[in-house]
DNA sequence: GCCAACGTTGGC
DNA sequence: GCCAACGTTGGC
């Protein structure tokens, strides 16, 4: 049984594309306990919605899968790295990282703004005012009422979702 | 670019 | 342990 979760990227920093490239990718830089903590339950083969924050507009772009559970997070022991941590060591590494994998990039950005419009996902951190948490659990119920949501707004491009096992 | 909301830090 | 000050996030 899988969970779902939703996690946030700056296209600017990394997108959906840049994931599709590479086809799988460390998760790296969180530097939030909540954030941090969430990542940690993560199991492989969780699905996860990959959200474009900071741009125009903002929304779900796409699908991911974990296909590496929580490891330490290098980059917060490298002194001339941009997510370095002085608290972190190798010996006690204090922030960790979990990997990523491509599943699908949706035709169009299912809107923030089109999230907060649905009451059925009003109770989601994503649609609160003032929540800022980058990884975040979604319900069962969440995850399936989104995937209407975007079913019902437009066909996937190419295939059809795959994921259900 | 602005700024509200939030998390973290550090003085006391 | 309180809380003011600060830095960051992220929508708008």
């Amino acid at each position: 049984m899988s969970n779902y979760w939703l996690m946030k990227s700056e296209p600017d920093t990394f997108s959906i594309d840049d994931l599709k490239r590479l086809k799988t990718s460390p998760w790296d830089g969180v530097r939030n306990y909540q954030a941090r903590n969430f990542m940690k339950e993560m199991k492989k083969d969780d699905l996860v919605f990959f959200y474009h924050s900071s741009c125009s507009p903002p929304g779900i772009a796409g699908i991911a899968k974990i296909s590496k559970e929580a490891y330490p997070d290098h980059t917060s022991w490298d002194p001339t790295h941009t997510y370095f941590d002085s608290k972190s060591t190798e010996s006690n590494p204090k922030w960790v990282m979990v990997d990523v994998t491509f599943v699908e990039k949706w035709s169009s950005i299912l809107t923030l703004a089109a999230l907060k419009q649905s009451p059925a996902l009003a109770d989601m951190l994503l649609t609160k005012k003032g929540s800022r948490l980058s990884v975040m659990p979604i319900t069962k119920n969440e995850w399936e009422y989104i995937i209407t949501m975007l079913k019902n707004k437009r066909p996937l491009a190419g295939q059809i979702a795959t994921y259900h096992q």
